[in-house]
DNA sequence: TAATATAGTTAGGCTTATCTAACAAATAAA
DNA sequence: TTTATTTGTTAGATAAGCCTAACTATATTA
């Protein structure tokens, strides 16, 4: 048995060792800051998932996760990324309000739903924000993605996901009228601090380089 | 905050007062029982409901709801029904499997999936049990019901509902042929034991008249 | 009505997931 | 290379939800 908790502590785990090239662990510092609790926890709850062999660690060494760990994060972001698409697509949710109800939702422990749930939704290959969802075997298609601080100025190009997806720029984005597949054209850059002048929909915006960093595009 | 364990409570204690007439309270043992733990446990869970308002009980009193109480364990149940609908209707899962998943399902908490899944599903007023679906306000339209142990022999009847709705019964359920909308046609009944010879699909059988008394029909 | 049985309560413990405070190891800087 | 800083660990505490064992009411029945 694998509690929510502990579930929460692969998947942020997953996220901070293979969603960053060239970074196969994590450090306990990092992981507290992540799940937003406190070192100490994170200590104990090492312990208890190395007990479980889902993780690989010795004390002072380096986190990072065991093969079973691994499978078992990768079934937790799958039904994560279905259920985002189940109420991005059938329920009417909005692209920075799914993410909060799937991360109650991805905890629902049941095969059959999330098996009949991807064939409801015709084996969706990407999430709302463009994630990739895993498949049954727990293989993930890995797309090609340049941040839209890459692309060429003049360049157009078409919005596909987003590197961190919290409630604070998903609202920003929205407000700008960014949205997947979104058009993007890059009117201008400024090597200075590396802002970018784009054009959403005929409408001129400036964003930060930080901004354009978080976009992904193609 | 409300516990998905305090939410538990309050569903068990709507059961134990409302689903039966003439019964407006429970006892610490009847709800020990039905919540599968020791008297103690819930002793001590009454105390944090008192406090919360949840349940109104005296030391050695009879417990009852409240009627912020009720109105909380009515939309645990309107959320519960509701997921049951979506297993059976868009995800192909059988009578018996709804429940088990549905339990999970009805602590998810975001308003707008409620009601979201309610418009998606056309707003259903029974669940494949055939009881009633509160509504958003929390009412609940009551229908009229019968047991089959109430039928007159010779007449044909539908089921509608069952009372306990455990996998043990909806499986023999399931093997006598029987399901939501079935017609049962009673051929003859024992009066020694209340035991009913019955045709379903043309397929005679013989079920106790505690099995006829599970089963709602019209 | 007094004895017995049932129902309800209290006290003290356990586990999980969290915390704070104190300490130890590893790394970076002087 | 010694000191300072950062990072990681341990010990002890708390709240929620559960337990057992012992006790106290209330209800039943002889």
């Amino acid at each position: 048995m694998v509690s929510q908790t502990e579930e929460n502590y692969l998947k942020a785990l997953f996220h901070l060792t293979t969603e960053t090239v060239g970074k196969q662990d994590a450090g306990t510092n990092e992981l507290a800051v992540f799940l937003e609790v406190k070192p100490a926890t994170v200590n104990d709850m090492l312990k208890k998932l190395k007990e479980k062999e889902l993780v690989a660690y010795e004390k002072y060494g380096k986190i990072a996760l065991t093969e079973k760990g691994r499978d078992y994060a990768v079934m937790v972001i799958r039904k994560h990324r279905l259920w985002e698409t189940f109420l991005y697509e059938k329920l009417n949710f909005s692209w920075d309000e799914v993410h909060e109800v799937a991360e109650q939702l991805e905890h629902i422990q049941s095969k059959k739903l999330v098996e009949e749930l991807e064939r409801f939704l015709g084996f969706p290959e990407i999430d709302p924000h463009g994630d990739p969802i895993p498949n049954a075997k727990g293989q993930i298609k890995m797309v090609q993605r340049q941040t839209l601080a890459q692309i060429a100025t003049g360049k157009t190009c078409k919005l596909v996901a987003i590197k961190d997806s919290s409630a604070s720029f998903l609202q920003y984005a929205l407000q700008l009228g960014l949205g997947l597949s979104t058009q993007i054209k890059i009117k201008n850059r400024h090597d200075f601090d590396g802002s970018l002048e784009i054009e959403i929909n005929g409408k001129p915006s400036t964003v930060s380089q930080k901004f354009a960093e978080n976009v992904f595009v193609v």
